[in-house]
DNA sequence: AAATGCTAACTGACTGGTCAGTCATTTTAC
DNA sequence: GTAAAATGACTGACCAGTCAGTTAGCATTT
């Protein structure tokens, strides 16, 4: 009698972990607010729950600690936005400039342009109290998104649109602007606003100029 | 009667505030070290206390809560590196390309390379949870030292060395690269470390050649 | 030069409030 | 009817800030 319910119960079953997973979204998009809003340390599970319009104890059914649910909740926003990226440039033809100004305006667009970019803060602030999750994030995030700028600047040297020029650090120092941007947004923007699609051009301007062969 | 022991005690009284002031470096000291450790939330007062070699109630009176022990250690360990960095610049003669270089050089040894670059992670951290620092830190730091940059900028452009390049965080872009070295090695120096000589070269050789006339 | 008085500096036990995590009970879905 | 899901009151640990009491440094008196 135990194996009588299987079929008709799989149609609820698909229902049920349907249902599961919109809950364990809703979770992880409050507990993006409220980690936003006042830190990891600040943040409240009984604050989290209320955003998500649920209770405490429900939250601990989802996540079994308030680090899991900022593990968690940095993974499930950050590595789908990434292989949305990979994915981009596997199609993507043209000049090195060009690919390299399609990498750059897509990080602004998706991350800085979103609230993604409380992400980067985060991770920035509670990284050195995280060390599991920055090195899950330089593995999956940093180290591979170095790699992709890496191969078209290489492809630019290689062709001729780019001087050559040392590698140390060259990655990051292309993608630093942006990063700042995005910062700055966050934080100083009440004292002096910043117009990040201003500054996007100012950025690619700079970098690809400082990039191109004379 | 009351006005005799006016000159005699002047003596002693120096020696006290001289005491004083030591004390409060010293508090000061530890609370660089103990909020660079485990974040602002986290950090004890006692652990800050004990840092310094004192107790509790006496950090208390000195600074009249956790908070404001936070922002004088801010002040305290940025302006007076900021000041000499501009004092620096006065006496400074050269074509703007060699302004520029000192002036980098000058953030990467004396904050990125020195306890410093840890204040700046902080900033980055709590900035939202303390508007009342943010705005002292982009008053008195950031919106200054912008000045100086964009002066450099101005005059390389005016005497021909540089090109006309759009202004918007254009002085944000050129600094951009040597913030995140610093973080990078605040926070995956573990996974990926950064030789922050080798990537001055880089950041300093990429925005020049950025902001140069061909 | 020793005793006394005075006050600034310091101490650390204590309090009141906060909050992560638990679990006995209730609600919902089927 | 029953099992899965959800609830929220409760507990135990933690810690900022307080304050009654102690100590140290110096001046004044004898």
């Amino acid at each position: 009698m135990s194996e009588t319910p299987q079929i008709l119960s799989s149609d609820a079953e698909v229902r049920r972990t349907e249902r599961k997973e919109k809950r364990r979204e809703e979770l992880i998009d409050a507990a993006l607010r409220v980690f936003s809003r006042v830190g990891f340390a600040s943040a409240k599970m009984d604050d989290v729950a209320d955003d998500a319009g649920t209770s405490k104890g429900t939250v601990y059914l989802y996540f079994e600690s308030k680090e899991h649910l900022f593990e968690e909740m940095v993974k499930s926003k950050m590595l789908p936005i990434f292989s949305e990226a990979a994915a981009e440039m596997e199609s993507e033809t043209g000049s090195a400039e060009a690919k390299l100004r399609q990498r750059v305006k897509f990080f602004y667009r998706k991350v800085l342009n979103s609230d993604r970019r409380q992400i980067m803060r985060l991770i920035l602030a509670e990284g050195p109290n995280f060390p599991h999750l920055a090195e899950f994030y330089h593995a999956n995030i940093l180290s591979r998104g170095q790699a992709m700028i890496s191969a078209i600047i290489a492809e630019g040297k290689a062709n001729g649109e780019f001087r050559d020029i040392s590698g140390h650090g060259l990655a990051q120092n292309v993608v630093a602007g942006a990063i700042i941007a995005g910062m700055w947004k966050l934080i100083f923007d009440p004292y002096q606003p910043i117009d990040l699609d201003a500054y996007y051009e100012t950025h690619v301007d700079l970098v690809l100029n400082g990039l191109k062969a004379s």
